[in-house]
DNA sequence: CGGTTGACCAAGT
DNA sequence: GACTTGGCCAACC
């Protein structure tokens, strides 16, 4: 079972958020005891699980929605409907729907 | 093993 | 506030 590959390890990681709430791509990495941001983002523009992985509530750092394998027009509207508020293409109340992960005991 | 890529991040201009 | 630069790490060729 450990014997996932980073990517793997990833859409664990986004299936642990709950419904509504939104992370970003650092807090994953991080997560997972790493910097690697930019392989997280990779494993999702890759991300065979797409309707599967709610990766649709990973955003950037900076409150942005970030990209969307299927366009982030779909991602916005996914995410309007868990009940975060989008304007354009950055997210309103980002700190309010962000999800934390326990880093350790929990 | 080295080079390229990417849904990134932070700091500087 | 928008753009550029350097850095970061895993996956792929």
């Amino acid at each position: 079972m450990n014997n996932k590959s980073f990517t793997e390890l990833c859409y664990s990681q986004l299936k642990k958020i709950p419904r509504g709430k939104v992370t970003t791509y650092k807090a994953i990495a991080q997560a997972l005891g790493t910097n690697a941001y930019r392989a997280v983002g990779n494993a999702l523009n890759k991300n065979p699980y797409t309707p599967k992985v709610p990766c649709h509530r990973v955003v950037k750092s900076n409150g942005e929605v970030g990209g969307y394998a299927q366009g982030m027009k779909k991602k916005i509207n996914l995410l309007k409907k868990e009940g975060i508020s989008v304007t354009g293409n950055k997210i309103d109340s980002f700190n309010e729907n962000f999800f934390e992960y326990c880093k350790k005991s929990c």
